[in-house]
RNA sequence: GGGUGUAUAGCUCAGUUGGUUAGAGCGUCACAUUGACAUUGUGAAGGUCUCUGGUUCGAGUCCAGAUACACCCACCA
């Protein structure tokens, strides 16, 4: 007997200790695990130098439950855990440590600088090391990684080399989206469009009106395309024009195009071959010239003639004010413009002509869109099939050079005298002295696109990669669909002509109540995952994470709903406090089912067990946990456990205890832990088996029968409710079927009453009661109110009498007798007959009032 | 411009391939309180399933259209 349980779940004395037990038991890691079949989830790496928020929460529940849900199926299971240099963010942030020191990345050149940023990134790293074991993330540290460490820089270094090799990487002259705060190209994805107000400037150019939003630009207009069959500039067609913008001269190439719109502005378009991507096409399909009149820091070139070295918007200024002295600006118009802004600064993007290192998709695209078409790889929700193909359709080829220090170094030398880097080197090897290295960096996407075999040890022939790849399940943000999952299929099956995993499960944003996004914005309504789990307990947190929620969908969370998790949480200790002090052996010995509430409860537990699998195998989490918060609260905690108390059935509850723990283990699995140490000492849930339902116990009929009884016991509260019947008083009930002595039992001990076989002599003022099956009544004596009783009877009579017309109509439709199917005819037909005979005794008692 | 999602109780959401009189939690109201649990128990009130058509014996569920909101993609100068 045990009388040392705390009253309530006290989750922060537990979390802490529990978690250090599992971890230093050795089961996170799959090599001390038996099993023949492997499990294995790549953890999505969170940024090393980042802090945990409550998107990181929620991936790493729902990694977390698939986790320990396969482990306790006896698979293999390996959660592998690691971190990201993310090297835009993470450059930024030392940047601006050294602006507070009073220096900037040049005082201290590549090398340092980025011994500097490792120092920092080894410095915090822990930090998120540390946030993600407090969500009882059980992942496999012992194999951690992080995107920058020697191994998965191999594996970088081995894919540019093969790419290259195999042409599939080049370095090419042309237009790429540049963002002059971040110093450094962006791939099209890292590029946001937003509508923003904006003007289209009409502006005289020769025999031509041209229409810009960006007239600086035209300072490096080589071009005009005109639509061929455009009566109004036919004749140009071909001819090269000197033109005088306001004393700027520029000479302009005529050419014709289908591409251009003849109802759009003027149907005449200024072309600016070296900012503009459309413009830049024309230039090569019509062999114009490209004149740069924008730099990289966003300042005008000499190009750009008296507006050189003056910022964009202060030469768009001057210049249009030159134009219009010179009457050359026609006329304004206020439209809405898709601005290209940087994803990450938000700084409005400059496309300009640069030299940068490019993947070639077009091969790399077909395989992924097959590894999709083929069900190879399957998306949960299946609706980003579409999007994921569109996106892969459109892709152009990939910018992956940046201009950014901190990140992994391409395999590429020049020779000292070669400043103008024209002649690349790709090797791995440093050639030595005489050469140096590329400064660009890579896509922080390009390393992520190797995430799945690059931390198993590849290109190295590992037993790890022979394990564990493909691996099983990627679940991820839709947000990252792009940026993140696309760029592993086509990386994994160029590198290893392999899908990286079989399902991506896509869970949706964390939003507030009022549905906004949580960020640091609204702080007011942001809730911090570290917080909510001092609070309410690491559990109840996962399980607001959750439940309510399913693929693809937002999910809302406010503290009200992680309070009534808490709240589930604790119910959950009280129940298993219970059970454990009022047993004095806690082995079952023989499972014995005596009672229709045994029966039910058994009965009950298989139903759940086997529909929690099926809804974890399908992906379906929330209503996992929905059902198994219903199944402990309602069914055993409400009803059976209330039942014990005078049938009692020790060795029952603790096996439907047990059971539930192991369920409830994927989604709280700390507090289940702790109790199952109350009475396993030297046991880990975490370990033990999944339940397997015995469809034996199985018995529809008892639960049928049980809900009856409940409907009874409903009834008779209710009725006890509405006459303000002392809680206390024992009434009696008069009942026409003889009920089995444990069914007796139920209805006078719930329902606080007292059954008698017989029928009431009618001269007793009863309120009589029905369902379909049983009839009885209850003895109300003075109490009894028979205006009251009345209306409520003549109430129920009344909705029954609507339903029995639907029904009848329902019944006598020659239409829905022939086609309808015969289960469906009969079970109507059931329904009926039933009714009628509650409607006749509803009456009797209407009129024997 | 192209595409996707959502619309069910005051709030947050379930509702599986069409088949009872549409469910839950929170909130609200009423009642209960020393023995697992007030982080509780019992009961109640609360819905034209956004609208309009259609398919069907039967539609919250399928189809078409409309409206509202949200999101994604996109190089109309």
């Amino acid at each position: 007997m045990k009388q040392d349980i705390p009253k309530a779940y006290n989750a922060q004395n537990v979390e802490d200790s529990i978690y250090k037990v599992w971890e230093e038991s050795g089961f996170f890691n799959p090599d001390n695990l038996k099993g023949d079949k492997t499990f294995t989830i790549s953890m999505p790496p969170p940024n090393a130098t980042g802090q945990l928020h409550i998107g990181h929460a929620m991936f790493l529940t729902l990694q977390d439950l698939m986790i320990r849900y396969h482990r306790m199926l006896g698979e293999k299971t390996l959660w592998l855990p690691g971190t990201d240099h993310a090297a835009i963010a993470t450059n930024a942030k030392v940047e601006k440590l050294l602006k507070e020191e009073g220096k900037t990345k040049y005082d201290l050149g590549q090398e340092k600088f980025i011994a500097r940023v490792q120092e920092y990134i080894k410095q915090s790293q822990g930090t998120i090391r540390q946030q993600i074991r407090k969500v009882g993330s059980s992942c496999d540290w012992s194999r951690e990684r992080y995107t920058m460490d020697e191994g998965l820089t191999k594996a970088v270094q081995t894919v540019f080399l093969n790419m290259y090799k195999d042409g599939l990487i080049y370095k090419g002259y042309r237009i790429v989206n540049w963002c002059p705060h971040c110093e450094s190209t962006l791939a099209d994805d890292e590029v946001e469009h937003k509508d923003q107000p904006a003007k289209l400037y009409y502006i005289k150019y020769g025999p031509f009106v041209v229409a810009t939003s960006r007239p600086e630009t035209k300072l490096g207009d080589t071009g005009v395309a005109v639509h061929p069959k455009d009566q109004r500039y036919k004749k140009y067609i071909g001819q090269i024009i000197n033109i005088d913008l306001a004393g700027h001269k520029i000479k302009i190439k005529v050419f014709a195009d289908k591409e251009v719109d003849q109802e759009f502005g003027t149907g005449a378009i200024g072309v600016t071959s070296a900012h503009s991507l459309v413009d830049f096409a024309f230039a090569e399909k019509h062999d114009l010239e490209k004149i740069q009149v924008i730099n990289e820091k966003g300042t005008m070139t000499k190009a750009a003639g008296k507006y050189a070295g003056q910022k964009v918007l202060e030469a768009r200024k001057n210049f249009l004010s030159d134009l219009s002295k010179a009457e050359l600006l026609v006329k304004e118009e206020d439209y809405t413009q898709a601005t290209a802004i940087c994803y990450r600064c938000g700084t409005a993007v400059e496309p300009l002509m640069s030299s940068q290192w490019f993947v070639k998709v077009e091969s790399l695209k077909k395989k992924a869109i097959t590894a999709v078409k083929s069900k190879k790889i399957k998306i949960i929700p299946e609706r980003f099939n579409k999007i994921y193909f569109q996106w892969m359709e459109n892709l152009h080829d990939w910018c992956i050079s940046r201009q950014i220090w901190f990140g992994h170094r391409m395999p590429v030398w020049y020779k000292k005298d070669d400043k103008e880097k024209n002649n690349p080197i790709v090797q791995i090897e440093d050639p030595g002295k005489g050469y140096f290295q590329e400064s660009d960096t890579l896509d922080t996407w390009f390393s992520s696109g190797l995430w799945t075999f690059s931390t198993l040890g590849w290109p190295g022939k590992t037993e790890d990669f022979k394990n564990f790849h493909p691996t099983t399940v990627m679940e991820t943000g839709y947000d990252i669909i792009f940026f993140w999952v696309a760029r592993m299929i086509l990386m994994s099956e160029y590198a290893l002509q392999e899908i990286p995993f079989k399902t991506v499960y896509l869970h949706g944003l964390v939003r507030t109540r009022d549905g906004k996004k949580m960020s640091k914005s609204h702080p007011e309504t942001c809730i911090d995952p570290l917080d909510a789990i001092k609070k309410y307990g690491c559990d109840a947190l996962r399980m607001s994470l959750v439940v309510g929620n399913s693929a693809g969908n937002d999910l809302k969370i406010y503290d009200e709903k992680i309070e009534n998790y808490r709240n589930f949480v604790n119910k959950l200790w009280n129940v298993s406090r219970y059970i454990l002090m009022s047993s004095e052996n806690l082995e079952i010995k023989e499972l014995s089912i005596n009672t229709l509430a045994d029966q039910f409860i058994i009965s009950r537990l298989q139903n759940i067990i086997s529909s929690t699998t099926n809804n974890l195998n399908n992906f379906n989490f929330g209503q996992a946990g929905e059902d198994l918060y219903d199944f402990v609260w309602h069914d055993f905690a409400d009803w059976y456990i209330e039942i014990t108390k005078f049938q009692p059935n020790k060795e029952m509850l603790l096996f439907v205890l047990e059971n539930i723990l192991k369920l409830l283990h994927p989604f709280i699995p700390f507090v289940t832990e702790e109790i199952w140490k109350q009475f396993k000492q030297d046991e880990l849930l975490m370990i033990e088996e999944w339940p397997k339902a015995n469809n034996k116990l199985i018995d529809n009929k008892a639960e049928k029968e049980f809900d009856f009884l409940k409907d009874i016991i409903i009834q008779i509260r209710n009725l006890r409710s509405q006459y303000k019947i002392e809680p206390k008083k024992i009434i009696t009930v008069y009942s026409r079927k003889k009920y089995a002595d444990d069914e007796k039992k139920i209805i006078e001990k719930l329902g606080r009453c007292e059954i008698k076989v017989e029928w009431p002599d009618s001269k007793n003022k009863t309120s009589e009661l029905a369902n379909s099956h049983y009839k009885f009544s209850v003895v109300l004596g003075d109490l009894i109110d028979t205006a009251k009783e009345k209306k409520r009877l003549q109430q129920e009579i009344d909705g029954l009498k609507k339903y029995l017309t639907g029904l009848e109509k329902r019944l006598s439709n020659t239409n829905f007798i022939k086609k309808a199917p015969k289960n469906i005819v009969a079970q109507e037909k059931i329904k009926l007959a039933e009714k009628q005979k509650l409607l006749k005794d509803l009456k009797d008692n209407l009129d024997s009032l």
